[in-house]
DNA sequence: AATGAATGAGATTTCATTCAT
DNA sequence: AATGAATGAAATCTCATTCAT
């Protein structure tokens, strides 16, 4: 009951930021443990292993990008309304922790197929998001899941673009633009 | 005089669909020399390392993605025509070669930064082909790097959706669709 | 807190006794890990590399040589005694440790260039000794330089002759003429 | 019966002068090759492989010294005009062929073990002078074996003082002291 | 005679993880 | 809780040598 939370945040904290830089195989216990100021060994204190560190800060990222969109799709607000708060959403969690963002788009493919299946994803919310709105006749009748797709990798890209220099920070900037072309897509059929 | 390298072909084709599932990292130079039926030092006849190796796939693939836009920019051909043969010719190269789309795809992150200045990249003919189309007037002034960015991500993420099972074999069956919302995101301002 | 490093001391004499059998490429990792009784990895908590090790190793008894002679060089007793002790310092040396010094020897082609310049190596020291003498007026005007070089190459060369069944140990026996001939060196120009 | 020598030369050149800078061990076949033009596999036309290649190239100096000693020690003229012959030969040896002795004075210690017991070592050489010379009564009764090594470590230390710097070129220049010493370490007892 | 692709064996090094302190 | 030495198991890479051409 005293206080284990001290170093343990430390560890994860400069685990992700590590992660996010060089990948997670690019990453070494002791690169973590150096950053997080303790050795080697105290990281087992608190996981098991690496892999099992990199999925937890993967699931915890991951399912918060989810319940963020979540909040918006369960909104009775116009559909305008709602698509330009979950743009924003996303581009503000890239603004407020740009390595947390990268982190979880570098490592996607390789952690991806070991989610829990419990958790929400942001396809799923954005694909049912997008059935309600057909169902409700917001807008016409489409492929749901093709353009969850779109939606999300439009906005992505938006990161990635960033990341490289092709785009400014802080992305939230784009925010209007993008809400635009998402909501154009899914009028437009 | 000596005897041709036959298996550099062979060498090659393995890395790329090792790579492709497993990731360079985790891929070995043992799984790749087996696959390729060779020892693992005939890999370091053709290439310098591992990630050398690596390095020479990605642009391969990655130059080819941007000449094949940059034809269908350069054509004299209606907006809506041009969008369409590109988005399809983007989605045909998925069908033809998933695992090599998929590599570039998995590694992007890894090895975009280290490639040569000179190629041509998807991104920047994009630009350009929505600069263009600006200034002739054939859709209304906005921010080309933005757009463009949008434009490859919504693509990309079609071939993601279909990695993880949410879109179906061919891709091509999209290319309608996607060029639609291609077109809506560049003329709705 | 951890366990204390019993092991650093056993794997530097194994290396030591290994490289002055074999060389340093002679001489494997392995082969040091069997004899020191550790795991291989082990010599890398300590050293860099082998070649690390192997430098360290060096400089050390480089540094060791030139300290025994600076001692006496900065000694006020007559020229023949403190020639006569360097000697024996010398030839004490390899009789007490003839592993050290075929180390030495053997190696010092390879990394004499590297050494920190910091170093006192024996022939400053015996230059140095050289020039006070003149200087003294103990003995002539002479080359110092290339005097310095005489005596150090005949009193290595001692050890070398030991080494291949020339001479036979201890070779302190040879003391009294090599110190007799080291004399007549410098006194007769 | 047509001209094998040709590039035979070449091969043996290159691996000498690299024998000379890296060692046996941080000389490659493909070093060697690419220095003399050829490609690996052309070495084993004419040596059966890395190994027997330095130690033909050994040989070849090694039984040259023990020759060039031979010839002086044969003489009939006084002792003095001997010894001043001897190391003059030896040390323009050096001047006419740095690498070449360099080469000798840094794989010796390998490759020294063995050498065919019937080449004229140089040792061997210089201690029968030696012996002679006492019973021709020229010098005083003394240990023939020990002097030779010590007159063997002068020379050859003159050698190594000019590689690091120590002593100039043409270290011919250094003939006439180093004789004087010679001659005082054999007359001196 | 020569080429250089390919082999095969091994060497160095890395690193997640364990465990005595 | 923490330390960091040591392990153990690979992974990358090197390189002398062989051999089909």
């Amino acid at each position: 009951m005293a206080r284990p939370p001290r170093k343990k945040k430390d560890i994860e904290r400069a685990a992700l930021e590590l992660f996010a830089e060089y990948g997670i195989d690019g990453t070494t216990i002791r690169m973590i443990a150096e950053r997080a100021g303790v050795t080697e060994g105290a990281l087992y204190r608190h996981h098991k292993s690496k892999d099992d560190l990199a999925r937890a800060l993967f699931e915890e990222y991951f399912e918060g990008f989810g319940r963020l969109l979540e909040a918006f799709r369960a909104e009775t607000t116009p559909l305008e309304t709602r698509i330009a708060r979950m743009v924003h959403a996303f581009l503000s969690a890239y603004d407020a922790d740009p390595l947390g963002f990268r982190f979880v788009l570098l490592v996607q493919h390789r952690l991806l197929d070991g989610v829990r299946s419990d958790v929400l994803s942001p396809v799923s919310v954005l694909t049912r998001f997008i059935e309600e709105a057909v169902g409700r006749r917001d807008i016409p009748r489409q492929d749901a899941a093709l353009k969850a797709q779109l939606l999300l990798g439009m906005v992505m890209q938006v990161a990635v673009g960033e990341r490289y220099g092709r785009l400014e920070l802080p992305v939230t900037g784009y925010s209007a633009e993008v809400s635009k072309a998402a909501v154009a897509i899914l009028r437009e059929v």
